[in-house]
DNA sequence: TCTGGGGTCCTAGGACCC
DNA sequence: TCTGGGGTCCTAGGACCC
């Protein structure tokens, strides 16, 4: 009965989502205040082909121009348009101060990308006064970074997200649950956070053309056309998310890749073997600063009609050295790679897992040794080389075991891990 | 003169194991 | 002799978001 009488007793909950204005765009002005009240845009340099809008200012958006517009379109519709190339360092570092400042106010803060993130403020005495503090965190963002932003208040994750879209720039918003016919159902699906071109398209086929169809239309149907999805989206037209604020959501990424568009469509193996090796080695760096390997590489291939196709490996060892990497996505390449022209290539590895766990795995790393001899120390030196001291530390002693193998290959059977506190 | 790069989540078929 | 189905891993593709 306790519980029941705390359940009843439990008011909704407060959730904010910060949502910040033309971002990258912003931090250029706020370093550069002569970029101020200017159409100013971030793009790529469109030598190279990687000339699209980004992100703009409000006074270039007011000229029609909106990211992801080719640079080209953007300056006809703006011929008097400042373009930079984006700097991920300053914005980084910005997104640092901001997500900084949110932390004041609760822990329960999650990032969901650099410029926007969601709090919780149920359990916190900015409960009671949710508008006045959205108001102070604006002003703060503004006045301390000089970065503008538009915040959400709702009783949940997708109407906050909702809400912060509706006043750009600088606004607050609220939208409690009882407003979601007036407010919510009149929108068109498409403005829908969760319902892209493809979704709206297959929707509309079932005559959904506005939220509150969808808030009323029949989920075994939405189940057929959508799977999973179909009766969430129906909930959530339905104003309901049970979604929860995790901020420990950004120490859970699942995969670490790069990609990259070629200046020109290539059919030339030294060129893509040489973006091959460009792409792993940034992989490589970035798994190594998380302090994670990757059990499976993927690569993608982007055609120049646009097509695209992705290849994987899954590794019997996880791995963060760039040279095992590269030579997986080239083997992967050329396994499958018909000759086309290549207008992007892509190397993500995925299935990580920390480098300690990684350490524990030990007995299932398989070698290749040409020699018959040694071939224990010649393990230890690439295992050495490989995690340095930290596996002799670790009390990991590898030991021979019987092998069947003919000679030239050792696989798993050959070595197994000994812990020495065991 | 078309259309970047970083991600997450879901689907679906086949292999394999129990 | 005849034949079920759940779970998990692997691979490939697609939708969506910022």
């Amino acid at each position: 009965m306790r519980a029941r009488e705390g359940a009843v007793l439990k008011k909704g909950r407060v959730i904010f989502h910060i949502d910040m204005n033309s971002f990258y765009a912003s931090v250029e002005t706020a370093f550069d205040p002569a970029l101020s009240g200017k159409p100013l845009a971030i793009a790529g340099n469109a030598k190279e082909r990687k000339g699209i809008v980004v992100t703009c200012s409000y006074e270039a958006r007011a000229r029609g121009v909106k990211p992801p517009m080719p640079l080209w379109e953007a300056k006809r519709l703006c011929p008097d348009l400042i373009v930079k190339p984006p700097n991920f360092d300053r914005y980084r570092s910005s997104s640092k101060e901001m997500f900084e400042v949110l932390r004041e106010y609760t822990d329960l803060v999650e990032p969901v990308s650099i410029d926007e993130g969601y709090m919780d403020l149920t359990d916190t005495p900015y409960r009671e006064k949710a508008y006045e503090t959205a108001l102070e965190i604006q002003k703060r963002l503004q006045e301390e970074l000089l970065l503008p932003s538009s915040i959400g208040i709702a009783p949940n994750k997708f109407l906050a997200k909702m809400a912060s879209d509706m006043k750009k720039p600088l606004g607050i918003t609220i939208l409690r649950k009882r407003e979601v016919p007036d407010v919510l159902w009149p929108m068109d699906i498409g403005e829908m956070y969760g319902i892209g071109q493809k979704t709206a398209e297959k929707l509309r086929t079932l005559n959904i053309e506005k939220i509150g169809d969808l808030a009323a239309a029949d989920e075994i149907a939405l189940k057929r056309l959508l799977g999973i999805n179909g009766p969430r989206l129906k909930r959530r037209a339905n104003g309901i998310d049970n979604g929860e604020v995790n901020p420990d959501r950004i120490y859970e990424f699942k995969s670490v890749g790069n990609s990259s568009t070629l200046p020109h469509d290539s059919t030339d193996e030294k060129e893509l073997g040489r973006l091959f090796d460009k792409l792993a080695g940034s992989v490589s760096d970035r798994l190594r600063r998380k302090d994670v390997m990757a059990s499976k590489i993927f690569i993608m291939i982007r055609y120049a009609d646009w097509t695209n196709i992705t290849r994987s490996k899954t590794l019997q060892n996880p791995t963060d050295r760039a040279d095992e990497i590269a030579s997986t996505a080239k083997a992967l390449f050329h396994q499958h790679w018909q000759g086309n022209a290549v207008r992007l290539l892509g190397v993500t590895g995925t299935g990580l897992v920390k480098r300690d766990e990684a350490f524990k795995q030990l007995d299932l790393f398989s070698f290749q040794e040409d020699a018959k001899d040694e071939p224990i120390q010649k393990l230890m030196n690439e295992l050495n080389e490989k995690y340095g001291t930290d596996l002799i530390k670790k009390g990991i002693r590898v030991v021979k075991k019987e092998s069947n193998t003919s000679g030239t290959s050792f696989n798993k059977d050959f070595f197994q891990e000994r812990r020495q506190d065991q």
